[in-house]
DNA sequence: ATGAATGCAAAAACTTTGCATGACG
DNA sequence: CGTCATGCAAAGTTTTTGCATTCAT
């Protein structure tokens, strides 16, 4: 899933260069969830100059658009993530700050079951898992 | 699981009146997660006279020694919650707002185990279902 | 052309910190 | 009494907003 010009226009959102830019670092980034202050650097690093109230204007547009998730793990601040469609949670460590992502069906069955029980059903879920490397 | 002064001692923390004060808010408050802010209101409401900075000091404290959890949850601002040792997660209707605690240790113990396999142990972890009720 | 998007700086919201005063043990 | 805790205000962080200018269509 690769998200282009086309996918802004469909959101309602002119082409614009800030928009364009923040969409391939979102795609391209060897991390794929960044803060709004990573994304920002990765402009200024890549020569653009784009201010950082319009990387969050942008991000935040984004996620309304459904093209990027917004996750609040501990720590303060934001990460976002562009939205492939796989989803995913999440397993954070809490001593580097590396995320993890993982999928696991029977957490997915589970959660099902317990709303089923409770009378419900599910319309979303959010799983964070903070770790530390086994024995430190 | 009724905290007391006795467990200010233990936690190394002089017995003062802010702590004192903010424990029994902790574990007398309707709602279970507290905000900072709603700390400090509810302390001024009680007749109080006790600064914002010392309630976030104090929370910090508490959870360092282990007396109540931190949540990050969606929204910019940390809740704290009460250790009384039963650790629950929570379904939150998303029609009523009503929070449901659930526990399901199937699901923790699959926590531990995708942790395991990915080198990790868990320090913490975060799971609430966002739900509806059946057919709505 | 015209409404939307941007950049900058200022403000907002939340949390932490420095320092002098006051309280616990 | 010595030390730790508190209150206040000031500073830090992260994110949002106001406004004049610039850009997309």
């Amino acid at each position: 899933m690769t998200l282009n010009n086309q996918d802004l226009r469909k959101a309602g959102l002119k082409v614009t260069l800030p928009r364009v830019k923040i969409l391939q670092i979102l795609e391209n980034s060897e991390q794929r969830h960044l803060s709004a202050e990573d994304v920002y650097k990765a402009l200024l690093d890549a020569g653009e100059d784009v201010g950082l109230a319009t990387v969050y204007r942008v991000l935040t547009q984004f996620e309304s658009a459904g093209l990027v998730e917004r996750h609040n793990f501990d720590g303060g601040h934001s990460v976002f993530e562009l939205d492939r469609g796989d989803h995913h949670d999440h397993m954070v460590c809490v001593e580097t700050g590396k995320v993890i992502e993982f999928h696991n069906e029977q957490i997915e069955a589970l959660q099902d079951i317990i709303a089923e029980e409770h009378g419900y059903e599910i319309t979303g879920h959010n799983l964070v898992l903070y770790v530390k490397p086994k024995g430190s």
